[in-house]
DNA sequence: TATTGTTATACTCTATAACTATA
DNA sequence: TATAGTTATAGAGTATAACAATA
């Protein structure tokens, strides 16, 4: 169904390269914001969703953690974090253990059912971005994107 | 499609270089979700949300659009967009009026004082993400993402 | 008193379902 | 019938505030 108005369907800022911060802060706000709908949407039908995704691969990466740890790592607020934990809990992905030092902290553990999740979904290629990755670029393509993305990881770290 | 290698399990997958889509995706997983709520929080304190933003920047970009029209560009339903459409509405930086020809489409327009909150926006340097490009990264950092942006642009769009 | 974990509550964002008006 | 817009409602995700237990 065509327009009517004599409005190009296609974004027409690509004349200009993105080479300045603010140029591609704005282009990478703009492709944030959709690639995060875009996985959130495919996590939905998986019966876990992308910030429970989250917390598992950073227990698997971190080992267990109390909840403070795991709210530092994620960026956002303990209390948010346990919500997040105890959908995970009841699902039996992870358990909580107290502490052997400190009677305040339980620490956050993988259960042999959550590390079964993490080792499969990375078998299966992390989702919907690794597909679209491997669809939509080229190998020099994805080279580059494989340089880049340590930048993002130093943006968003703390 | 690149071919499938076997991939040695080792235990931190930090020490990798994410050189396949598979680490890619997985690190560029975490860090979109760290940078996104890092930009909604920036967000949260300018009285404008993030999705407000994205969709105020997308009518500065596009002109008039109607509702599908904003909903198919953003990647979101229409019903969606209606939501924060009422709200810039209210807020005054957009105004409905009605399809020169078809009498069931409104188009949605940014008003002078939407308009100049873009502007401003953008004189500003695109909020939090672009200081943080301009703070962490090198020149010759800046330039290579600024390559791949484009690239993930392509990963997020239709 | 400071820190850790937690519950209660609210707001943002997006989805589905159902309705109205126009083509 | 099909399409555009809308309202109502629900669920995910995260925040702040307040509280209990432990250091």
């Amino acid at each position: 169904m065509p327009a009517e108005r004599p409005k190009a369907d296609t974004p027409d800022v690509r004349d200009v390269p993105a080479s300045e911060p603010r140029d591609t802060a704005e282009e990478l706000q703009l492709a944030l914001g959709m690639l995060t709908r875009e996985m959130r949407a495919a996590a939905s039908g998986s019966g876990v969703s992308l910030s429970q995704v989250s917390v598992l691969k950073r227990l698997d990466r971190l080992g267990p953690s109390t909840a403070s740890e795991l709210a530092h790592a994620e960026k956002i607020r303990p209390q948010s974090v346990i919500a997040t934990v105890n959908a995970l809990q009841a699902e039996g992905y992870v358990t909580r253990t107290p502490h052997p030092t400190d009677g305040r902290r339980l620490l956050v553990s993988l259960t042999p059912e959550g590390r079964a999740f993490v080792g499969e979904r990375r078998r299966a290629g992390h989702g919907r971005i690794a597909e679209l990755i491997a669809e939509r670029l080229t190998p020099a393509e994805q080279r580059l994107l494989a340089e880049a993305v340590p930048l993002l990881r130093r943006l968003a770290e703390h």
